[in-house]
DNA sequence: TTTGCGGCTGTAA
DNA sequence: CTTACAGCCGCAA
């Protein structure tokens, strides 16, 4: 379980992700993944965003948005679709870091 | 089983 | 900012 790892006001990227639980260069599959979610999910998908803060997921759309609002609710500052990554990256955490899943 | 295509990407030009 | 291309995976043909 890594995505459930992450804390709040943290954002890792669709990249960082993959690698981290053994598929490196999978990015697209992680967001292919993750736009699967159910809608009752419980994983912090919101604060997973593409390479070099960027927010994959248009603004207008209701994943979006709702991206949006939960990450500004978090004190993170978003600007259209862009986040300031170099003050929120999440460093992964060494520990149980088993294979796979969410 | 192999091939082709598309996706919440990533990196370089 | 806009291509272009490289990989990787899942799914359908």
């Amino acid at each position: 379980m890594l995505l459930s790892n992450i804390p709040q006001g943290r954002l890792t990227t669709y990249g960082q992700l993959a690698k981290l639980m053994g598929y490196p260069g999978a990015a697209r599959w992680v967001g292919r993944t993750l736009s699967q979610l159910p809608e009752d999910t419980q994983l912090p998908w919101h604060r997973v965003i593409a390479a070099g803060g960027r927010l994959s997921l248009p603004a207008n759309t209701p994943a979006g948005d709702e991206q949006r609002q939960r990450l500004r609710s978090e004190g993170i500052f978003v600007q259209g679709d862009r986040v300031k990554l170099r003050d929120y990256e999440w460093q992964p955490n060494a520990v149980s870091q088993n294979k796979v899943c969410f």
